[in-house]
DNA sequence: CCAAAAGTGTTTCCTTTACACCCATGC
DNA sequence: GCATGGGTGTAAAGGAAACACTTTTGG
């Protein structure tokens, strides 16, 4: 039956589908994204967000966490994908029309990256460096960053992602110097804790005793994220962190 | 230059990139999404979102326009267009591996719908005989108009983008109607209102006499939206309307 | 003991809600 | 006049913000 509707390969153009991942983490108090050194032309030596096509029989997603694992050695693990957009100007590349598919991933702690494929190396870079323009990236991805950070910084208001900077087990701390990190703000530990205790996509961890004492001061309850919650709007903070 | 680092075609494998809209409009107090029947195998007889091919040299979104007009004959006019997401599951289209880029429409006033290209003919159905499984779609059209629909909810609740379901001028009364009838909840007029003015999206219109009087109570004035505003997170409802 | 971080209580202030009321028009 | 929808005022209920305070650890 599929044979009396097939195409033949001369009645669609034909296109080249990358993938590309914007892959964001929290080092140093500072919000990074995991950039590869062009080893080829074009933008031979620029920064780039890691990627590269998509094979013939493979899913969107199983080739962003492929080319992520080739060019930067990074591990799928505990970290949060999900489709940002796709940027498919006739233009954006050079060599051919390339319709690329640009995921947004969240990690809480990433290997050292290493580089392989069309990547010299990578490295973890500082968002801020490349948003003041110190930093500038290869093709459009300069443009899609920025629509990566946007996106980013708006589930992080509505929803609990926040928590996917941090280990499968966080304290409400850990979690509450993610959103002064992200925002460069102080929050009430007093509010914060209320308003995390309130949220539904939370749980404690209570296998092991609970208190593992690491720290200074008295030693925090350990919590997981409900996963499934994960898109819900349900929102840590009450007026977005934007307007303060 | 460019010579030094084109690549010869058979180095990567060639997708077909096609284009799908999921465009919504208000008709009768109902939420409606343009669905075409299809006329040729596979799915033929079956309703589909309006779609194609990308040209080579086409951008994404100009592609999204063309197959609309094409398909069913609607212009973009004053419409709101935004990218959805892209489905490449290898097996989604039994004829060949395709790559599908969807946007997410929404518009006040279309004329009447026609067939045209694939289409056998064009019609815009309610959303909930497709969320109550009366109308079953094309190939994955099912979980994509999902995805749309938790797309269209959300952003109706964080942004002023429900005026985009009213004309270029529009009153209080009208847009207050349109959440009224996704949700099919009654809202206060007068805190709508209150919500309504003192949100940054919207100015009145004063050329005309702002006062048309064209039905039975005391007229309302006319108001715009300022379109560069649309995807800002100021919502009209304080409380999403999810949770009454 | 002190310092530091976790966690709780409480008061003040602001926003939202509900609803009463006035305004301007068609009939 | 009266019905209808537009628009304003206001008081009560609810929630957020600020901050004082208690708890539990390390040194």
């Amino acid at each position: 039956m599929e044979q009396d509707f097939r195409y033949d390969s001369a009645s669609y153009p034909p296109f080249a589908v990358t993938v590309d991942v914007a892959l964001f983490t929290l080092r140093g108090d500072r919000l990074r994204v995991l950039l590869v050194e062009r080893a080829e032309n074009p933008y031979k030596g620029s920064w780039a967000l890691p990627g590269g096509f998509v094979r013939i029989d493979e899913d969107l997603a199983q080739a962003a966490a492929r080319e992520l694992a080739e060019e930067t050695g990074v591990q799928g693990g505990h970290a949060h994908v999900e489709q940002l957009g796709t940027y498919g100007t006739p233009d954006r590349d050079p060599r051919m029309r390339v319709v690329t598919v640009v995921y947004l991933g969240i990690a809480a702690e990433i290997g050292a990256p290493v580089g392989g494929g069309d990547a010299a190396h990578a490295e973890l870079k500082s968002v801020d460096a490349v948003e003041c323009g110190e930093i500038r990236l290869a093709f459009d991805h300069q443009e899609i960053l920025g629509d990566a950070l946007e996106r980013l910084r708006a589930k992080l208001e509505y929803t609990a992602l926040a928590a996917m900077f941090c280990g499968p087990r966080f304290t409400i701390g850990e979690l509450r110097s993610v959103y002064e990190a992200v925002w460069k703000k102080r929050l009430d530990p007093g509010n914060f804790q209320r308003g995390f205790r309130e949220n539904p996509c939370f749980a404690p961890c209570d296998d092991p005793p609970a208190n593992p004492a690491s720290g200074r001061g008295r030693p925090a309850t350990q919590w997981y994220l409900n996963v499934s919650a994960i898109n819900r709007p349900v929102p840590l903070l009450a007026k977005p962190l934007a307007m303060r």
